[in-house]
RNA sequence: GGUCGGAUGGCCGAGUGGCUAGGCAGUGGUCUGCAAAACCAUCUACACCGGUUCGAAUCCGGUUCCGACCUCCA
């Protein structure tokens, strides 16, 4: 019996995952805030979880995976001051805040759906829950963890600190934190300086607000995903996701807030993506040194040689353990391109061997060796290095080195078909989305420059070669006839 | 400054006491009308200094360098 072990930042190890209800998974990831371009770092919490989303349902679990969008609040620094950043988007570009919260909500998905990332199963808007941010803040009031200041309300991090372990996420101690903490300019209504906003009074010109109990004003900085985790999976749930850089203060807050109102921490298990960096330093927003996912995709960006494409992303993300950083270069993504495309004409080849009694090659250990690996916190590289030994046995096998039954044969579909389709999400999408019957087509003409071959008539046939090859369809010439490809 | 993590071959990137990661690139060969691909073989490692051990890239101590978080960030 194998278990599934996930590294848990809560205990800080791995631990074997069992989920709170048998047969099912209630799993939170934080979504993007949509005031700008997706990104490379938006994609990879996205494709961590959506690999995730994708073996949990493939252990048999029933998954329930929430990912919000955030659409509300979020200042643009923490001095309590500042326009946020949706409304200073909207400000500039003199739009409607929601329209720079759709625009972008709908770029994010454009490149996800390119990306093959799942949907998840609900994907909640924080401005469509102002009523359970409200609702969830009075209960804090109630317990005691939240006051009210000239119409906003602050969590008492220092008070909640008394009762429970403010920092049980971040490994943080509040007297570090009161230390360390940025000295605010000016007068703030926080009682203490580590103490958050849940709710925060809306000036005369900030453009989103509600009303509230305390006026009008707008949500905090982590109540939404507190308050729509509770909603969809309850007070208390198995996963909750998200990038390393949020664990503190995001995450930290988040199970403040679970506690302070429902006297539950929330999530089981706390699962965090590294960073993507580039040169060694993080690729983000703030730093502005970011790539977009659209920029990828097309070439356009200035530190980018060439186009890659979206399967081309995903798969160089794979071979990096989601809680490693992965160091961006061209080299490195031009490496992952021709890898991915030996692993898709492994995949094809593999199609057309031709079984034989008995195989030479063992390749019985394989499967449960894959599994083996992404049982251990999901080793996505170590699952492809195992595909990559099979890609030589295939070749081998197609060359006639080796031989593999009909058994054998089918074994390695399905692994193939279970990793790297089902479970890595890598498509072939030029071959599945191709209407019309080219392989028949294709058999023709290389019937005729096989002809031409068998006649020495080399002009022919090399003519046919190039002219394919400008049609990016490659020729290749084996012992058994001529096979062909695409080039990318 | 505080907390935490990292340093692996030309590049990317796994592993973690003894046995090979893997991908890309390089070199030599096989195949081939040529080409491409593929196959076979092969080269370049575990930041530095000590210690533990029969044995350490892996454990322990120290040093140097890098990064993340401590403000919004995926």
């Amino acid at each position: 019996m194998q278990y599934f072990k996930i590294y848990n930042t809560l205990s800080g190890k791995k631990e074997i995952f069992r989920s709170i209800n048998p047969n099912i998974v209630t799993m939170y990831v934080c979504g993007p805030t949509v005031y700008g371009e997706p990104h490379l770092g938006h994609a990879r919490p996205a494709l961590t979880f959506d690999i995730l989303f994708r073996y949990l349902k493939h252990l048999g679990y029933k998954v329930r995976y929430v990912r919000n969008i955030t659409d509300v609040g979020h200042l643009l620094n923490d001095a309590d001051e500042g326009g946020d950043k949706i409304g200073e988007k909207a400000k500039a570009l003199k739009l409607e805040p929601m329209e720079v919260a759709n625009f972008y909500t709908k770029k994010y998905h454009e490149s996800l759906y390119k990306l093959n990332i799942e949907n998840p199963s609900i994907e909640p808007l924080a401005s469509g829950h102002i009523i359970e941010q409200i609702e969830m803040i009075k209960k804090i009031i109630d317990n005691g963890f939240g006051y009210e200041v000239n119409g906003s309300v602050y969590f008492d991090v220092v008070k909640y600190n008394e009762s429970n372990d403010y920092g049980i996420l971040s490994r943080r101690k509040i007297e570090d934190l009161m230390d360390s903490s940025r000295h605010l300019d000016g007068q703030s209504d926080k009682k203490n300086k580590v103490d958050f906003a849940l709710w925060k009074k809306a000036s005369s010109e900030h453009i989103m607000r509600w009303p509230s109990p305390w006026g009008d004003g707008f949500p905090g900085w982590h109540l939404e995903c507190s308050a729509m985790s509770c909603k969809y999976l309850g007070e208390e749930f198995d996963i909750h996701g998200g990038g390393m850089d949020l664990v503190f203060p995001h995450h930290e807050a988040e199970i403040a807030q679970c506690c302070a109102a429902n006297n539950n921490k929330g999530a089981k298990y706390w699962m965090h993506n590294n960073m993507i960096t580039i040169s060694g330093q993080k690729m983000g927003k703030s730093l502005g040194n970011f790539i977009t996912l659209d920029e990828f995709f097309n070439g356009s960006h200035d530190k980018l040689d060439q186009a890659y494409h979206p399967m081309v992303i995903r798969f160089f993300l794979l071979q990096a353990h989601y809680r490693s950083t992965i160091d961006f270069s061209n080299t490195a993504l031009q490496s992952a391109e021709k890898g991915l495309i030996r692993l898709f004409n492994a995949i094809k080849i593999l199609n057309k061997l031709k079984p034989k009694e008995k195989s030479t090659v063992d390749i019985s250990p394989f499967s449960s060796k894959c599994d083996l690996a992404m049982n251990d916190d999901m080793n996505t590289p170590i699952v492809l290095s195992y595909l990559f030994d099979l890609v030589k046995i295939i070749n081998s096998t197609y060359e006639g080195k080796q031989d593999l039954s009909i058994k054998d044969i089918n074994e390695l579909k399905k692994l193939f078909e279970k990793y790297t389709v089902s479970i890595f999400g890598l498509c072939n999408s030029e071959e599945d989305s191709d209407p019309t019957d080219v392989e028949g087509i294709m058999s023709i003409i290389l019937e005729l420059r096989q002809n031409s071959k068998e006649k020495k008539d080399w002009e022919i046939a090399d003519k046919i070669r190039d002219r394919l090859n400008n049609l990016n369809i490659e020729i290749k010439d084996t012992k058994d006839g001529t096979s062909w490809s695409y080039k990318k």
